[in-house]
RNA sequence: GGGCUCAUGGUCCAGAUCGGUUAUGACGUCGCCCUUACACGGCGAAGAUCCAGGGUUCAAAUCCCUGUGGGCCCA
C-alpha cells in the first residue's frame, strides 16, 4: 500500500494555501439568522512591536472559541476591531519624532498618530490572519473610524439628555506628566522608596510639640488641620487646641478622626489638600478650605510661598533642610512607599481639584451587581475580579481627558454665556476645529461658540464595543439579533475597565446586560514567571516563531500549556517541541491514507477496545470544549493519540490491515476502524489546529471543510477501556523479553497470550509473531 | 490590613468536587534500537520526603486548621 501522502513530516508552509483557500471560498463569512453566537472580541492595541506573544497566544484561543461554536451548530459571529484611541500612541508619536504633543499643531500631530497605528496594525493583522483566526477581516472595525467615533458621541449625546453625564469640579487623580485627569481605574500601586519626615509642631501658647510623620512635607503650606485617633492616649488632652504649621506658620486646630492610625509614624496625621484620598474625604467631611499647592505643570503654586515654581521633588527635598535649619525636623526614615501611579505614564499622580464630566456610576453599582452576579464566567473564580472592583467604587466616573488622539468631546460652548450646547447624535464632530452646528445661543441668543478641546477616556469608546458591532442606531434588524453578544473574551488585568465599563454603559443606554458569557484568560509570563518587558529584556516576538513553527504548532502549544484562567509562561523552545506531536499526528495519518474508506465492517474485539476508548475520548473532549477550556481536549487528544492508538492499536492491526493469515471480514474492519478513529480525532482537534485538520480532512474524507462539520457523538461502545492497561503492559513485556533476548522486533518469539487478553489473541499473536 | 490564587521529579503540567493501586503525561537527560507511518521515530532507564507543621481517619498529594514562600488585585 502506498500512502496517499508522500512527505514525512508536517509542513508548516501548506498553511499558506489553506488560509487562501478559506479566503477564496469565504469559508467564515458571517450571514445573519435569527439566533448567533456572537463574540465580543477585545480590539487590540498597536502600542509598539514586537506585539506581544501572550496576545497572539490569547487570540488563537477566542478562535478556539470561535471554532467550537461552529462545530457546535452555531452560526458564529466573530469581528475583528483594532483599538486606536488613547496615550500610548501620543507618547509612542512624541518619541519617534521627537516632539511634544501641546507644542505641535494639533491636526499635524493626530495625522503623525495614525501613520504611526498604521505602519503597526498592519503587522497585528498580518499575525492574526496568519495564526488562522476564522473572523471577519474583510471590513474589520477601527475604534478611531468616523463611524465608531460618531457611535461613541451619539452614546454621549445620549447619556447627557437622560442626565448621567454632568459636570463638576473636584479634586481628581492627575497625571501631570501626560497633563490629563485619569480614573480610579487608571490607577497602579508601586512600592517606591521615598522619606519619611518627622516634623515638630508647636502648640499654640506652649512649648510642648507634637511630631507628625509624613512622606509629603511640601504640602505643609496647604495643611489645614491635624487629626489624631480619639482612642490615642497620647493625645487626648490636646484635641481642639491649636498647633502652628512650622515654617508656614499657620495656626490649626487639633482633632480627632478614627481614620488617624495609632501605629503610623507618630499617630499624629497633618491633612493637606491633598495627599491622598483620605485627605479628600477629610476635607469633605470637615468642610475645609482647600489650598492647592501643586498646579497642573507639576510644579509648586503661588500658594506655596517660597517654593512656588519649584518641582515636587526638589520641593520636598527643600523643605526638609529648611525644617532642619529651623531645628523643626526630628528625623527622616528611608521607608518604602505603596504610592499610586499612573497605569500609561509610570509617575506618582497628584490629587488636585479640576473641572472634568463625569458619568454617574455610584447609583449603578448595585443594580451592575446583580447583572455581574448574572453573567457566567470562565473560569467562575474571575468573577470576583468584578465584585472586589464593584465594592470599592466611590466616586462618578472622569470621562474627560486633556488629550489629542481620543474622541472629541460633542459639546459647544457660547462664547458670550458659556451655556454648553450638544449636537444631534448621528454624525462624528471634531468640536475643536468644526464650526459649530448652531445658529444661536439657546439661552442668551448669541451668535458665537467655542468648541471643545477636550477628549473622552478611552474607555467610553471600548465600552461601547458589543453595540458597535451589533450595529447599534444603524440596523435595528441586525441589532436584534446580534445584541446583547453571547460572549465577552478578554485578559483578566482589564476586567475593572473594559468589562465593568462595558456592563455600566450598554445598561444605560439598553437596560440588557451585553453579553451573557464572560471568558477571562491570565498574562503570559517569560519562562521564569516574569512579566515580560522591553527594559528586562525578556520579550520573545511573535511573528518569526509563527513563521518557524507554524500556527497550528502556536496554537497547540498555547492549547496545551495554558491552563484557562490561569498565568501562562512562554518557553520557544517548548513551543518548538510542540511539532512534534504534529508531525505524530501527520505520520499516523499518512499510515492511514494508504488504506481505501469501506464503509460497513463488523469490528472485532480489538476494534471494539479502541472504539471504546474513542467514546471516552469524545467525552472527555467535549466537557473541556463545553467551558472553552483547551488544554483538555488538547491534552486529552495527544494522549490518546500517541499512547494508546499509535502506540498500541495500530501495531496490534498493522498485520490485519495487511491481510496477512486474516479474512477479507476481519481485513475490513481493521481499516475501517482505523479511518473511524482517525476521522474523529480530526474532528475534535480541529477548533485547535484547524491547518493540519482541515488538510488531511480534504485528503483524506471530504472536499468541504472540517470547520463547517459537527463534533462527533460517542457510538455508544460497551466499556473496554479496563483492557488498555493489560494491553499495553503485555505489549511492554514483550518488547522488553526481545530486547533483553538481543531479538530484533520483528523476529518471532515464544510466548504465551495472558488469560485476560485471549480476546485479542489473534491480532496479538501476528503482532509480536508469538509462537507457542 | 483585606481579597483572589498558586506551591507535585531539572522544567511545565495532570490527579484534589467524590480520601484507598507501584502519583499522570509532555519537555529535557541517559542507554539501546532504522521494527514495511514516523529518527520531528521506537523501546527502556534514572529522577518526587506531592512547600512545612498539626488534626480528622484503618488510610491524606487529595479533607480541616496553622504557618512559610510566590503572583495578582484592592485599601
Amino acid at each position: 500500500m502506498e500512502p496517499k501522502i508522500k512527505e514525512t513530516a508536517w509542513n508548516p508552509e501548506i498553511e499558506v494555501q489553506i488560509l487562501r483557500r478559506w479566503d477564496e471560498t469565504g469559508t467564515y463569512d458571517f450571514v445573519p439568522r435569527e439566533k448567533n453566537f456572537v463574540i465580543d472580541t477585545p480590539p487590540p492595541y498597536p502600542s509598539g512591536r514586537p506585539w506581544h506573544i501572550g496576545a497572539a497566544a490569547h487570540y488563537s484561543q477566542i478562535d478556539m472559541i470561535a471554532r467550537t461554536a461552529r462545530m457546535s451548530g452555531h452560526n458564529v459571529y466573530f469581528p475583528i476591531g483594532i483599538d486606536r484611541n488613547g496615550l500610548p500612541v501620543e507618547l509612542y508619536t512624541e518619541k519617534k519624532h521627537n516632539i511634544r504633543m501641546q507644542e505641535t499643531d494639533r491636526s499635524k500631530f493626530l495625522d503623525l498618530c495614525k501613520s504611526s497605528l498604521d505602519d503597526l496594525e498592519s503587522e497585528m493583522i498580518q499575525i492574526m490572519k496568519s495564526l488562522g483566526l476564522s473572523a471577519n477581516f474583510a471590513n474589520y472595525y477601527r475604534t478611531d473610524s468616523e463611524e465608531y467615533r460618531a457611535l461613541t458621541q451619539a452614546t454621549f449625546i445620549e447619556l447627557w439628555k437622560k442626565g448621567i453625564i454632568y459636570k463638576a469640579t473636584r479634586p481628581n487623580n492627575y497625571d501631570w506628566v501626560s497633563g490629563t485627569t485619569i480614573a480610579d481605574a487608571e490607577i497602579q500601586y508601586q512600592d517606591i522608596p521615598t522619606k519619611l519626615a518627622y516634623m515638630k509642631f508647636r502648640i499654640k501658647d506652649s512649648e510642648k510639640t507634637i511630631l507628625i510623620a509624613s512622606t509629603r512635607p511640601e504640602l505643609l503650606c496647604s495643611c489645614q488641620t491635624v487629626i489624631v485617633n480619639p482612642e490615642d492616649p497620647r493625645y487626648r488632652d490636646v484635641i481642639g487646641k491649636k498647633i502652628i504649621v512650622p515654617l508656614i506658620n499657620r495656626e490649626v486646630t487639633i482633632r480627632a478622626h478614627r481614620s488617624a492610625q495609632m501605629e503610623f509614624g507618630s499617630g499624629a496625621v497633618m491633612v493637606c489638600s491633598y495627599g491622598d484620598q483620605n485627605d479628600v474625604a477629610l476635607f469633605r467631611e470637615m468642610k475645609m478650605e482647600e489650598i492647592i499647592a501643586i498646579g497642573t505643570n507639576g510644579l509648586m503654586t503661588e500658594s506655596a510661598g517660597k517654593y512656588a515654581g519649584m518641582k515636587i521633588k526638589a520641593a520636598r527635598s527643600r523643605i526638609i533642610e529648611d525644617l532642619q535649619e529651623s531645628g523643626m525636623l526630628e528625623k527622616v526614615e528611608d521607608i518604602t512607599h505603596r504610592t499610586p501611579v499612573s497605569e500609561r505614564s509610570k509617575i506618582p499622580i497628584e490629587i488636585i481639584p479640576m473641572e472634568e464630566y463625569y458619568v454617574k456610576q455610584i447609583d449603578s453599582v448595585e443594580k451592575i451587581r446583580d447583572m455581574g452576579q448574572k453573567i457566567r464566567f470562565y473560569p467562575e473564580m474571575h468573577k470576583q475580579i468584578l465584585m472586589n472592583w464593584l465594592d470599592s467604587i466611590s466616586i462618578d466616573w472622569p470621562i474627560s481627558r486633556r488629550r489629542f488622539y481620543g474622541t472629541e468631546i460633542p459639546i459647544w460652548y457660547c462664547k458670550n454665556c458659556s451655556e454648553p450646547h450638544v449636537p444631534d447624535a448621528g454624525k462624528y464632530y471634531r468640536s475643536w476645529k468644526d464650526k459649530a452646528p448652531f445658529a444661536r445661543c439657546v439661552k442668551c441668543e448669541s451668535t458665537e461658540f467655542v468648541g471643545e478641546e477636550r477628549t473622552f477616556d478611552t474607555w467610553m469608546d471600548s465600552s461601547v464595543s458589543p453595540l458597535f458591532i451589533a450595529r447599534f442606531y444603524k440596523d435595528p434588524e441586525f441589532f436584534k439579533k446580534t445584541y446583547p453578544a453571547t460572549l465577552r473574551p478578554q485578559a483578566k488585568d482589564i476586567v475593572r475597565t473594559w468589562l465593568y465599563y462595558t456592563i455600566l454603559r450598554c445598561e444605560q443606554l439598553t437596560g440588557k446586560t451585553p453579553w451573557s458569557e464572560a471568558w477571562i484568560m491570565g498574562y503570559g509570563l517569560d519562562e521564569k514567571g516574569l512579566k515580560m518587558s522591553k527594559s528586562r529584556g525578556n520579550v520573545i516576538d511573535p511573528l518569526p516563531v509563527i513563521q518557524k513553527f507554524g500556527a497550528d504548532t502556536f496554537r497547540f502549544w498555547s492549547a496545551s500549556e495554558i491552563n484557562h484562567g490561569y498565568d501562562f509562561r512562554c518557553n520557544e523552545q517548548k513551543i518548538e517541541s510542540t511539532k512534534k506531536f504534529l508531525s505524530k499526528l501527520w505520520n499516523v495519518s499518512r499510515f492511514i491514507s494508504g488504506y481505501p474508506l469501506v464503509q460497513n465492517a463488523k469490528p472485532t474485539e480489538t476494534d471494539r477496545w479502541i472504539l471504546s476508548e474513542l467514546d471516552s475520548l469524545i467525552r472527555e473532549c467535549k466537557k473541556g470544549y463545553a467551558e472553552y477550556n483547551f488544554f483538555v481536549p488538547a491534552v486529552a487528544v495527544r494522549e490518546f493519540t500517541w499512547n494508546v492508538f499509535a502506540a498500541h492499536y495500530i501495531e496490534m492491526v498493522k498485520a490485519r490491515a495487511y491481510g496477512d493469515g486474516f479474512t477479507g471480514d476481519e481485513k475490513n474492519a481493521a481499516i475501517h476502524t482505523l479511518h473511524k478513529v482517525l476521522s474523529t480525532i480530526l474532528l475534535l482537534l480541529a477548533p485547535i489546529t484547524p491547518f493540519i485538520t482541515e488538510f488531511m480532512w480534504n485528503s483524506l474524507y471530504s472536499t468541504e471543510t472540517i470547520h463547517k462539520q459537527r463534533f462527533p457523538e460517542p457510538l455508544g461502545m460497551d466499556d473496554m477501556t479496563k483492557h488498555t492497561k493489560s494491553i499495553s503492559e503485555f505489549n511492554s513485556s514483550v518488547w522488553n523479553e526481545k530486547k533483553s533476548k538481543g531479538l530484533s522486533l520483528k523476529d518471532p518469539i515464544t510466548m504465551d497470550v495472558p488469560q485476560d487478553l485471549m480476546q485479542f489473541a489473534k491480532d496479538l499473536i501476528q503482532m509480536h509473531k508469538l509462537e507457542k
